[in-house]
DNA sequence: GTTGACACTGACGCAGGGTCAGGGTCGCAC
DNA sequence: GTGCGACCCTGACCCTGCGTCAGTGTCAAC
């Protein structure tokens, strides 16, 4: 006769697992002895050794509860059901890791490296670090809410940033950031801006929704810019 | 500004995770509005869809709270570190799918191969279903305490198999089983047991403890057995 | 003023146990 | 006979990442 100590060590599982199976109604519940200590056969290390050899293959235990008396055909159909999920499973997991293995540092970690580059470009052209910031967070939520525009974004914010013009321009609003809203200088601003928009053909890849949102992200930030919209 | 439920079907996420979030700690809670909804900016979907980002990739919320403010290099080590974890964690469910595909039916579930042959030639010798159970269990506990000893096992049953005298004594206790342990046939069927055992060399190639285990699995079905042992 | 869709908090549930807490028992040594 | 360490008992809370009630309040539209 056999303790729940050197049964779980016969087995190869913790007591605490034993206890949790008999819980479970998986294991059944042996004879006590008179002070109350469970007391197995060697029965229980058998019955406990094939709990312990599907629950070691990933079976779930509720499955396991209808598998140890199941017909073998009915188990194998339960085999092939969770190997399916196993499958699924390691179709996730390895998704995970290839997102994983693409994670740079800084900036490149929640955009495309496309995307991170035309940051890289801003910064190049001295842009600064709190317009770079605005930019990637409008970035991300352009990747999150359009991903099939992506191709069309990258390639005309590059076409803008070849452009002097523009970049003039936004060097311009870059540094009107922090103006007071009343600022006098914000009113030429905003018709510089206006001349210059006027000339650019309208883009229509992204939805009004994820245009407002990034509107709005970049407003959060500047009350000048906040007034520069009302100006126009 | 946003409800909960806009912003979270703008990040692409549940209503609840991003509830949850906020009491992980991981979204700083948002302003609320007169009637106590909680109301979001443009910031919190950027910030949630970075929240989303490495938690699809598989990053354990209470990591993600360290990343998300943490330095490149701080990050990348980070990033490596997870990459273990779950590349020790594809590995497990590796082991698992390939022990699933080993599953067949019956009583190759939990042996193997040349063990459930051993089982399938004491079935062709028609022995009783009873006797075959007990064998299986017996090779159950071999496999889970003794692995190192199962082609020594394989290879004294086989030749047992083929010694016709062995078949004679194992089909006559296969007979026994059922007997009363009082039987006046026992005295005889002890004699004959033990003068076929003296002919064999002993095994040493199982520990002593999975012996008695093996014994006592095999004495828990038949009294007659137990009748039998003391006689010896 | 009623309806349906949303919001709020709080609590329980899941898998597979780990880890106390607060006892009782066993076996051996002195 | 008693002291010690190693077991055993039950019960209850802890972890992850939310899903899913329950019961109530609010918003917008008809």
């Amino acid at each position: 006769m056999l303790t729940i100590g050197q049964l779980a060590a016969r087995a190869g599982v913790t007591v605490r697992a034993v206890r949790h199976y008999h819980q479970r109604g998986l294991l059944a519940e042996p004879e006590r002895d008179a002070s109350g200590y469970r007391r197995y056969t060697a029965q229980a290390v058998v019955d406990l050794i094939r709990i312990k050899t599907l629950a070691d293959a990933g079976v779930p235990l509720a499955r396991i509860d209808q598998l140890l008396g199941a017909e073998p055909e009915e188990f194998a159909q339960a085999v092939a059901d969770i190997d399916r999920a196993l499958a699924k499973k390691a179709r996730e997991l390895n998704r995970h890791r290839r997102r994983i293995a693409a994670l740079a540092a800084g900036d490149r970690l929640f955009i495309s490296d496309e995307m991170a580059q035309i940051l890289d470009r801003q910064r190049a052209m001295n842009f600064s670090e709190q317009m770079i910031r605005i930019e990637r967070d409008v970035l991300i939520i352009i990747e999150a809410l359009s991903p099939e525009s992506i191709p069309a974004v990258v390639a005309t914010k590059n076409a803008a940033l070849d452009d002097p013009e523009f970049v003039r321009v936004y060097h311009a609003l870059d540094e009107a950031i922090d103006w007071d809203p009343r600022d006098p200088r914000l009113p030429a601003l905003a018709a510089d801006v206006a001349a210059w928009a006027a000339g650019r053909p309208q883009e229509d890849a992204i939805s009004a929704d994820t245009v407002s949102l990034m509107l709005s992200r970049s407003l959060e930030f500047s009350p000048a810019w906040r007034r520069l919209l009302q100006l126009q």
